[in-house]
DNA sequence: CGCTAGAGGGACTCGAGAGTCCTTTCCTTC
DNA sequence: GAAGGAAAGGACTCTCGAGTCCCTCTAGCG
């Protein structure tokens, strides 16, 4: 996700601190707009209307709407990355999983499991209509497969799970019946499924532990 | 997927079979268009042009757009059901299911993972927006992950899965780690994350076997 | 204090896409 | 073979949303 690239970096303009303010404003209506309606339900106007700025003010801070959705798409992986590193740098226990599942399993019940998860529906909508938002998701959920397969393989080092147990891959397991589990809630409006899913990856893991708390299966 | 149900039954329109022929045309082109693009992206006149007709005809067959987009949803779903009926309906063995898993990461690596699931995809851009195409799509899920758990209850009474397997469940996660798996592999353009996450969840329902081929893990 | 540039307001243009309507052609039926 | 309704063509309208423009306001600085 490499830091803006403004084109000539010879001609740069000021930027007060109030033109900051108003710019995150932006981002951040976007940002919930298109959470709960998805990207090309939203317009500008609601946006411009959300924020409480005017139609100069988005167009003083972005060039068109394909950039606004690419900061959207960055400032919300942002903010799932730093909540995730929050909540994962530190894993290195089969309980600190649990508990990671449990707060994404509430969270997402909180909502009945609609909307799904930002990163996902993003990911669908833009995947195929621009190639630069995808490749910036793909980056981001490298970087959060990477948070998990460090902490697995922290466990296998500390010898809490087995040599053979492959980290990427049980990551990437991981990641897919989240994403999958997302999905499934969102369409059903019930959070079960995305609870099956993801205790599922997790009983999977748990047969790589070595532990005596391990149960028959 | 209860059929139609034209809202007065007493006023129907006789309709002929060139009629019913250009109706499918519509429907087809639109399903293709749509897969491609995304619902929102696809506009009628890409249907148009695409399906041969003219605009009279578009409205001769469906009321407004968003009828147009549940005939799609209707239509995908039946072709998704037809052929996973034909793969699982006789599904009794573990080596049935790699082959199933087989068959669905050959199809999409043909276009290298991108475009996803067709009913993943729509389940995402339309559950916040429609209703009905939800439901629909919420019944197609619930009806693919019935073929894959009726299979898994066969081979579980036929002694072939152990009994404290619970069907339903393996089944769910199954389907969660193949969309998950849909998902990330379109937004990597790359099938390889789809081929893990369904080999994640079929090793969790080989960790049920009871087999003598069941491998130490 | 006044100059300047960024911040902000909001009316306006323009195009695209949804949806309408009228006319013509094609089938079916008596 | 005439009538009538379905099928088809395609021009037209109308709305909405993206993007432009120009003017005003504010704040920092000499």
């Amino acid at each position: 996700m490499s830091d803006e690239q403004e084109a000539p970096p010879a001609k740069r303009r000021r930027i007060s601190q109030r033109g900051i303010a108003t710019r995150e404003r932006i981002v951040e209506a976007a940002n919930q707009l298109m959470f709960v309606r998805g990207v090309n339900a939203t317009t500008l106007d609601d946006v411009r209307e959300a924020s409480q700025t005017s139609k100069s003010q988005l167009y003083h801070h972005f060039a068109d709407k394909q950039e606004l959705v690419r900061a959207v798409v960055k400032h919300r992986g942002a903010l799932v990355m730093e909540r995730e590193h929050g909540r994962l740098e530190r894993l290195k226990s089969f309980s600190g999983l649990v508990r990671w599942r449990n707060a994404l399993v509430q969270a997402n019940a909180l909502q009945s499991g609609a909307y799904g998860c930002g990163l996902g529906s993003m990911a669908i909508e833009l995947s195929d209509q621009d190639e630069q938002a995808r490749s910036m998701l793909l980056e981001t959920f490298a970087a959060w497969e990477k948070l998990i397969s460090d902490g697995l393989h922290r466990m296998r080092q500390s010898g809490a799970l087995a040599q053979d147990a492959d980290p990427d891959k049980l990551a990437t397991g991981l990641m897919a019946a989240l994403q999958g589990g997302y999905l499934l809630a969102n369409a059903a409006h019930d959070v079960t499924p995305m609870a099956v899913a993801l205790d599922m990856a997790l009983e999977h893991i748990k047969s790589f532990l070595t532990e005596p708390s391990k149960t028959t299966r």
